[in-house]
RNA sequence: GGCGCUAUGGUGCAACGGUUAGCACGUAGCCCUUUCAAGGCUAAAAUACGGGUUCGAUUCCCGUUAGCGCUACCA
């Protein structure tokens, strides 16, 4: 698998998430970084899943991470590889270090370095100091009973150095990194067990060819350990680009408490994957000027590593709602139908007569007809499955009439008999069209001495059941005469009824 | 605790030594109006603090503070 075609540029990128959880707006921001970047290079993108955990791992993860990148619409031209079918190849590398002098056995038992004081600190602050150097490193007698880990050599003073593409030259004491595993003590008769998070990263980057390693900033003190993996491999280490991370309203992780964080959950929610890749793109990356409503073709056009913020940034759930109400009402109508189409199928009020090529409807409605009513619709529209509840009413005549409507515009007496006049006068109309029912609409309100906007509001209410909605003369255009009409009266007869 | 990174309005970004510190989201008001959006206009709102360097600092350097990250046989 190391062979595989070159495209047209020597870049390869990788996105590598750990089916330890659900894609995380984090990890797709980082997943949608290195795909542009990918495709504005020319390039190649690789997906590798990181499993070497057995313990936390959770199999059944990485189809939610797979459905989640497909979403965003982030595809990938290899992979997806999983480290845990590679552990051969992790061994071997571990043995290599053995062989050469940078790794060593480490018989310690796990739990002398494991639990840390990571994990509470205490007010007081334990002033535990972290144990850099394993006094294995210069050779152990084996002990029978023991199953040796392999631990890297970090050498003993000096520094080690990278290039990073947003964070500039870097520079770190070799005597503040630990001498840190690379692989897991066997288990039964395994020899060695599996290969941990550095060492999997760096043989698969040098095996994938990667050439630019862009992932998140929590990665930059790991990276010195990479880079020393990197140099006792006999390898050239990547370009790094680490990008800032994202944080919740209260600055800090994002984390569920602060709402949302897996992407799929957008997806559910009816956000546009465009809208929702605009917003991810712009979180820590700029193309330097003042426009912010970018389609994907001109991201991947503009986008450039330079432009990387060092900061993180929070999280703005506004601005995403923001963004996909933009891409609701400028989007090409044939771009947002087919997502409009799967929402109807989903809530079961699609009929198959709307789609395109279709015959018509026994009343009349087609494609046409469907295009131009979510044209009406979608200004008003904030998330998808809007146009299944608050839309109902234009795709099924099985719709209620909001009690909090009638009580703000059925309140005047005349309401009945007005609305009954306008039902008679629409029915009589040769045309059906905006200027006939408005023409129609007014007269009736002059007839009836009342303004023109008491019956508009009161007829809204009566043809859609709601306060709220598009222009009324629109509406009944789109809604159709024998509706309309309809409509109405069964308004009228509820009256009668109260 | 140690090491590292960062610091422009409430939020996301611009200004990469010289601007009345710009744009967008959000907020408030006005206009438009047939409801609600959209749209247009206006307003409030920022260079964390202290030292340098410089003719001149948001921008370069140092310190302080704050936030975040790493400090696992997690990734």
């Amino acid at each position: 698998m190391s062979d595989s075609t070159q495209k047209t540029t020597g870049v390869r990128v990788r996105f590598a998430p750990s089916p330890t959880g659900y894609l995380h707006v984090g990890g797709a921001r980082t997943a949608l970084f290195n795909w542009l970047f990918a495709r504005r290079q020319g390039g190649t993108m690789i997906l590798r899943i990181e499993d070497t955990d057995a313990e936390r791992n959770k199999p059944e993860l990485v189809q939610g991470i797979l459905d989640g990148l497909q979403w965003l619409g982030v595809n990938w031209d290899e992979g997806p590889f999983y480290q845990s079918q590679r552990t051969e190849l992790y061994r071997a590398a571990a043995k290599k270090c053995l062989a050469n002098g940078t790794a060593f056995l480490c018989y310690c038992p796990a739990e002398k370095y494991a639990g840390g004081d990571h994990a509470e600190e205490g007010s007081q602050g334990s002033q535990v100091r972290r144990v850099t150097r394993c006094s294995c490193r210069d050779g152990k007698p084996s002990t029978p009973d023991v199953k040796p880990a392999v631990r890297f050599k970090v050498p003993l003073g000096g520094t080690t150095k990278f290039f990073d593409a947003v964070f500039g030259e870097r520079e770190f004491s070799n005597d503040e990194i630990e001498d840190f595993v690379l692989l897991r003590s066997g288990k039964g008769e395994e020899e060695f067990g599996q290969s941990m998070y550095q060492l999997g990263v760096v043989v698969d980057d040098v095996d994938m060819r990667i050439t630019h390693v862009i992932r998140g900033a929590d990665h930059i003190s790991n990276t010195p350990k990479q880079v020393l993996l990197y140099r006792a491999l006999g390898a050239e280490p990547p370009v790094f680009a680490h990008v800032p991370l994202i944080l919740g309203a209260d600055k800090s992780r994002l984390s569920k408490r602060h709402g949302a964080t897996d992407v799929n959950m957008y997806r559910t929610e009816g956000f546009l994957p465009e809208a929702f890749r605009n917003f991810l793109a712009l979180l820590g990356w700029s193309p330097g000027g003042d426009e912010e409503f970018l389609r994907t073709n001109e991201l991947i056009k503009k986008f450039s590593l330079e432009g990387v913020s060092r900061t993180n940034g929070v999280f703005d759930r506004p601005k995403l709602e923001w963004y996909n109400t933009q891409y609701l009402q400028k989007l090409p109508i044939e771009g947002l139908l087919p997502e409009v189409e799967k929402e109807l199928k989903r809530s079961g009020l699609w009929k198959p007569e709307w789609a395109a090529g279709a015959a018509p409807g026994p009343d009349g409605r087609d494609h046409a007809w469907f295009s131009k009513t979510i044209d009406l619709l979608r200004p008003r529209i904030r998330l998808l499955p809007d146009f299944s509840s608050w839309s109902h009413a234009f795709f099924s005549d099985e719709f209620a009439r909001e009690p909090a409507a009638k009580e703000k515009f059925w309140k005047d007496p005349k309401v009945p008999e007005l609305l009954a006049k306008l039902a008679d006068a629409l029915e009589a109309l040769p045309e059906w069209n905006h200027d006939a029912c408005d023409h129609a609409s007014r007269a009736v309100a002059e007839a009836g001495g009342v303004k023109a906007g008491l019956l508009i509001n009161a007829t809204r209410v009566a043809i859609v059941g709601q306060a709220v909605a598009p222009p009324l003369f629109d509406t009944m255009v789109v809604l159709g005469q024998q509706r309309v009409v309809r409509r109405l009266r069964d308004a009228v007869s509820g009256f009668g009824n109260a």
